[in-house]
DNA sequence: TTGTATGCGTTATCAA
DNA sequence: TTGATAACGCATACAA
C-alpha cells in the first residue's frame, strides 16, 4: 500500500498553516532570507520538514521569471568527448548557484532541435550546446530567447550565440606535421562524419601535407560499410588521423584483425584525447582538447549574458597533440618526432 | 546588438490578441484540441508563429498538475552501460509522448541525492534511476512524491520503489563457469565499486568456484592505486572477472603493458558488454544485460503507476554470456567452453 | 464555436 | 517582524 501521491504535494499554505503563520512569511523563512525572528523562522522549518515539503520549481519560476537551471544539450552521450565538457560545465555552474540538466541530441539534428525546444519551454536561464551538429537557424531563433553557448566548432555562427571552439585546424596540423616527421607519407583522414568541426580537421591535416607537396586522402566511411576500414588500411596508406578517437578505436581493431601493424604498417592518430586513448594497446595518439576548460567557459558565458554583454564571444582554445604508442614504434621515431615543428603544443605521454 | 530577451517572450495572451480571440481560445487552439473554427485556429497558429511564441511550461506544468517530462538521473554520464538503458528509456517515452532530461549523478551518492531532488522540485511525471549507488532512503522519500523506477540491482529496494535489475548473479557464475571449462583455476574478481551490484557479481563468481571446491580472490582497487592491477595479474592468478568493461579495459591495458598474454596467460571477462567490448584486442568476453529493454520498462513502471498500480515491480532480466577472443586462444578452448553447463545463455560472437 | 472566471504555488510589493 | 494581495502564464469548468 504504497502512500503514492497521498493527494497532491504539500505546499507552502499548508507549511505556513502548521506554522501558525501567513505563507508570505513562510516563503520568506524557507528561502532563507532575513526578516524572520528566529524562533518563527525554526517553527517554519520544522513544520516543512514534518510534512516533508518540497518547492515547486514551476510556481517558482513563474513568479521569479527565472529558473535557476541551465540546460546542457550534448550531441551523443556515448563520445566520452562530451563527458569532459560536462564536468567543466557543472563545476562551474555549481559554484555559481545554477543546476544543470541534460537534454540528449542522439547525434541527430532533429533531436537536437527537440532538446533545444524542450530547454527553451523550461525556461532555462541559459543554454549550453554541445555539438557542431545542430542547425545554426534554430540556434540563432533560440539565442533571441535564452543565451547560448555553443561549445563546439561551427562553420557560420549566427550572432546570437557564443561559441567556444578549440582551433581543429592547428590541432589536425599538428597531427600531420607529426606523422610526416616520422616518415610517414600516404596519409589518410578517415571520418564518418560531415560537421563543421570534422571538416576543419581534414583541411587541417591537408594544409600540413599541402605544404610539403603532398596530398590528403579523405574517407568518409557510412555506418553501415562494414568493410569500409580494412579496404582503407590495405590501400597503402601508411598513416591514417581519424575524426575522433571513438573512429580511431574502430580502426584500431580493424587493423588488429587483419594483422596490420600499428604504428609498424599504420600510424593511428586520434582527437579529442578521451579516457579509451590511453586504455587502447598501443595507446592512441590523440590530440586534447581543454574540455573541462571549455565547459567552465561557456558558463561564464552566460553569466555574462545575464549582466548585459550583448556581443558575441569567440572563443578559441588551443589544442595539444599527445604523442603515444600508437605513432611510436622505435626509438627513432621518438628521436625524429621530438625534433618536428608544430603549430599546437606537442606532449610525449 | 543582439536582440536577446527583447522584453519578455511572449504570452499566449499577446497570441490571442494579435489574433483577435480570447486566451481560452487560443490556448485550445495551440493545443490542437477540437472545437476551433479552422479558420480560428489558422489565425492562432499564424499569430504565435509571428510572434516567436513558445509554451510555458512553467505555467502549463503548474496549472495541469502534470509536466509531462520524466528525469532520467544517471549514475555516471561516462560509463557506455547507462548510454544503453537511456537508449531504451527515450524510445518508449517518446512512444509515449512523454519528454526525458537527464541529470548527472557524477558517480557519487550526494550528487544523485541532488539530482533526484532537483527532478522532484521540477514536479517530472517519473523519475528513472539508473544507479545502485543512491541511497535507498531517499529513494524510499522520492518515491512517495513520484513514480521511481530503478534500473539497477539494490540490496534492499525499498517498496515505494519499482526496480529492474538483471540477474548479477547468475551472469557472474555464467562467466566463472565459462573460465572453469576453458581450464581456468586461479580467478580473481576486481572491482572499484562496493555497490549491490558489484557485490552481487562477486557473490555469484564464488558461488560457481566453491561448486568445484575452489575459491575466490576478490580485489577491490583504489582509483589512486595504479599498481594495483599490475599486482594481481602478476600473483599468478590464470583469469580475471572485471566488475565491469571499463575495469576490464583497464586490466588488458595493464597486461599488455607488462607483456601478460590475453587469454593464453589470463583468460579475462568483463561485464555489461558496451561498445567497448567489441573494440578491444582481443575482443572481451562480456556479461550482456539487455539494457534497451530495461530502459523501455523503465517507463513503462511508472507508466503503471499513473495508471494506479500501487505494488512494487521488482524484474529481473536474464544476462546473456558473449563470449569473445579475451577468453578463446585456442580452438580447443572453443570447443571446452561449448560443453559447459550455464546458468545463463551463452553466446559465440 | 467562443468567451469569462477561477485556480495552480510561488514571489514580491505594500501596509500594518 | 508579520500579513494581505496582486501578479506570473496557462488550463479548464462553465456560460453565452
Amino acid at each position: 500500500m504504497t502512500m503514492l501521491a497521498s493527494g497532491r504535494a504539500p505546499t507552502i499554505i499548508e507549511v505556513a498553516a502548521r506554522a501558525g503563520v501567513s505563507k508570505s512569511l513562510a516563503s520568506r523563512a524557507l528561502r532563507g532570507e532575513r526578516g524572520v525572528a528566529d524562533e518563527t523562522r525554526r517553527r517554519i522549518h520544522v513544520a516543512a520538514a514534518e510534512l516533508g515539503y518540497r518547492i515547486n520549481s514551476a510556481a517558482r519560476s513563474l513568479a521569479r521569471g527565472r529558473s535557476g537551471i541551465v540546460g546542457v544539450v550534448l550531441n551523443d552521450i556515448g563520445n566520452p568527448h562530451f563527458t569532459g565538457v560536462v564536468a567543466g560545465v557543472e563545476a562551474e555552474a555549481r559554484e555559481r548557484g545554477l543546476r544543470t540538466i541534460i537534454g540528449h541530441g542522439a547525434d541527430s539534428p532533429p533531436e537536437l532541435t527537440r532538446q533545444i525546444e524542450t530547454m527553451l519551454e523550461l525556461r532555462v536561464d541559459g543554454i549550453v550546446v554541445v555539438s557542431s551538429w545542430t542547425p545554426v537557424d534554430v540556434l540563432a531563433r533560440a539565442g533571441k530567447a535564452t543565451p547560448i553557448a555553443v561549445v563546439a566548432r561551427l562553420a557560420t555562427p549566427p550572432e546570437e550565440v557564443d561559441m567556444i571552439a578549440s582551433d581543429d585546424l592547428s590541432g589536425a596540423r599538428a597531427a600531420a606535421e607529426h606523422l610526416l616527421a616520422i616518415g610517414r607519407r600516404r596519409i589518410a583522414y578517415v571520418t564518418r562524419s560531415t560537421s563543421a568541426t570534422s571538416d576543419a580537421r581534414a583541411r587541417g591535416t591537408r594544409a600540413a601535407l599541402n605544404h610539403v607537396g603532398l596530398d590528403l586522402e579523405v574517407h568518409r566511411v557510412e555506418r553501415e560499410d562494414s568493410g569500409a576500414v580494412a579496404r582503407i588500411l590495405s590501400s597503402g596508406v601508411d598513416a591514417v588521423l581519424a575524426n575522433n578517437d571513438l573512429m580511431a578505436t574502430e580502426i584500431l581493431r580493424v587493423a588488429h584483425e587483419h594483422d596490420i601493424g600499428v604504428p609498424d604498417d599504420v600510424a593511428l592518430v586520434g582527437y579529442d584525447d578521451t579516457p579509451i586513448a590511453r586504455l587502447l594497446s598501443p595507446a592512441l595518439t590523440s590530440v586534447n582538447q581543454p574540455q573541462r576548460a571549455m565547459g567552465r567557459r561557456a558558463i561564464e558565458c552566460i553569466a555574462e549574458r545575464h549582466d548585459g554583454r550583448s556581443d558575441a564571444v569567440r572563443a578559441w582554445y588551443e589544442p595539444t597533440l599527445l604523442v603515444r604508442g600508437s605513432t611510436l614504434s622505435r626509438r627513432s621515431d621518438a628521436a625524429q618526432a621530438a625534433t618536428g615543428a608544430h603549430a599546437a603544443r606537442r606532449v610525449a605521454v
